[in-house]
DNA sequence: AATGAATGAGTATTCATTCAT
DNA sequence: GATGAATGAATACTCATTCAT
């Protein structure tokens, strides 16, 4: 007649479920939604096909939970952002340097999961876009309002501006996922190239100094 | 066991395979390739199961067919740039407003079903590499030194800018397919956008003038 | 692009049901509806499983055609009865030695499938009850009301009486299936002796000579 | 590993027993035995699914709980019918009144679980037959033996005539719980129609005054 | 004794593919 | 070539049962 004990109870639940995502992840991540099993998710877990369901109502709930760790982390590493402000030229770098490093270990894989359900699955889809796509949105959307206001940035639409930044990101992403050798391996180059390209374009001042090579790549750590 | 009578007899079949991978085309939008059948689609061509098959070896040759016209179709785009060359600035927007002007009808349900298949299908992901994205990727970056070259643009890390740019169509497909309702609504604004925005990064020049809006959609024709 | 030529197609379509539903109907009087699988009906068929798939929505379905091949053999059998009129004596016996007999050879294996799952399935039952149940009630209280207004049989609750005798025709094929020896060992007179016992409750007329036992044996015939 | 305490163990246990035997009759009753799983017993009785292990081999084990507990049940009416017997015509209508009252609350839900188990499972219907069906009908034939040489009943074949109205009630059990409207709404009416059209074909008198129906209604409380 | 998380055997159903007509 | 009935492999999910705590 023990009733819940909530703390250890709650961590032990929450532990199995992420080392139920984990395999999921790696294992979609491998061979696709479709073509994995339960099977494959429990072998990769270590645990029996029936136990998943203890944790997970069926198998796109796995979808779905990885969604909700995915959106967990994007909240934390947001507030991170907001915390460090700065003048919009480092800011800039930062965001876009934060996005391409936080995304090359399982964040690329989350991708590599997620992208193809989210194209193929309108619930899934509609979920991801309220609980992930637009938050950020907002977020973004306001910042750039701000700085245009401010006059730091060129005058435009805000709204379309961000989007074409942050779809620059993603498309990046997609475009490495299918496998250009380019992308794989100068990844690391990247973020300073995109943050290069839009910044100049994004500045209203002329006259910017042609930042030198190893100039801009000390400025970005 | 009919030889094949060059003439007629491979015009019928051709009519057949598109006739087919028309439907494809059109259920696998709709219902994504794994939840499509083969029922869906020889119903969508208004033909039997077994006929599909003796014009594709299993589903997912349906998905090479596909993809097979998207690159012939890709092919003859890729000339119709070519020849249209001229100065920097205008050569970029018309590739941009075409890139987006030609995704808006069956392109996006075809990203949309390929993509999924992309990412998670080896084999489809390396075809398409190799077939689409490789020749396409070439002449660009050929494009992009010839013109740092002429000091047209910026000197840079060719290869990385125009996969930039080329990423950006991409991402920003990706996140209209994705639900994002602004770009829904503002598809035709974008490309004037995409075009200032990478133009002015692109650009070595300073002191451009910034463009009147009017001004750069009559540019943009 | 032949299209379908319904005689020939039906025949074949309407063949292969009854073959499935043969071996149903064998296969789950011998195991139950639950522990049989669909496994067994398609071996016991002779076909694959997949095949019962193109003639049944599913396992239940199985269930809905036994009770519709039941419901036309009714219907059959109550056309018959309707003919063979004659005195209500003779009526009697004759209509309860035919219940008795039909119910001898499929005829207990239907019921042995179909009583379990018609308590067990709300759906079935309500189907049951509509198709076959209240239609052949509807036709004995009509006659039980004529023969009660013809003075044939004593007045009364005519709906009732009637389901008395029904009752008992089913209570007594329960108990046969529940395995009393008795009754399976003595089936066949069972049914003089429950005409004898419900005529002399029925007939209104008293005095009646006690019957020898040879000698309404011999009236059965 | 502790040894029975007989006196207070033993009641513990059975009470334990029963709390879970109500729960798994209830259920059974409300969702089929198949249907209904060992969680939603383990539910309904307010214990974890392990315990009812403890109690009981299995989930048929259940079915044969509930059983025993009818047979005591069975057992403890006997009794009481043996006892108050009295002139035939008495006793024919207190039984058949007692039968269907008994049957009315928890009786009907336990023949709507026990039935369908029966006719499936062999096991059980060999242990119902013989502990609840034999015994109770070794009473009846031989009571029935009895009135026939008192010369208070027709002469005839006593076990068939016993059976069939048995069979009736258990009959007309069953076409309620089919659904049939009928019977439901006139339940209490029932016994006096039973009684009256088997008594006038059970009885040898003849010139019996056919009773007038709220005489007989009358009689009936 | 009680718990309930873990187990994994068991099965209905789907659907790509084949092939006789 | 076209058909579509037949095939049967493949798999998500359920749930009775076990057993460490």
């Amino acid at each position: 007649m023990t009733e819940k004990q909530d703390p250890i109870q709650a961590q032990l639940i929450e532990a199995r479920r992420n080392q139920i995502l984990d395999a999921a992840t790696q294992v979609f991540a491998a061979k696709g939604f479709h073509r994995a099993t339960i099977r494959d998710v429990a072998q990769a877990a270590g645990i029996a096909d029936g136990t998943i369901y203890n944790y997970f109502d069926n198998k796109t709930g796995l979808i779905l939970g990885i969604l909700d760790r995915l959106n967990e982390t994007q909240q934390r590493a947001e507030a991170f952002e907001q915390a460090q402000s700065g003048d919009l030229s480092t800011w800039v770098r930062n965001y876009i340097k934060q996005r391409y490093t936080t995304l090359q270990g399982q964040g690329l894989e989350l991708f590599q999961v997620l992208i193809p359900e989210l194209l193929v699955n309108q619930e899934l889809r509609t979920l991801y876009l309220q609980q992930v796509v637009k938050p950020t949105f907002a977020l973004a959307e306001q910042a750039f309002q701000q700085w245009q206001a401010e006059g730091a940035i060129k005058p435009g639409d805000a709204p379309l501006m961000m989007r074409v930044i942050t779809g620059a990101t993603l498309g990046l992403i997609l475009l490495r996922l299918l496998g250009d050798e380019v992308l794989e391996s100068q990844w690391t180059q990247l973020p300073d190239v995109v943050a290069e390209l839009f910044l100049h374009g994004l500045l209203p001042g002329e006259n910017h100094e042609p930042i030198a090579k190893d100039q801009y790549h000390q400025s970005s750590l």
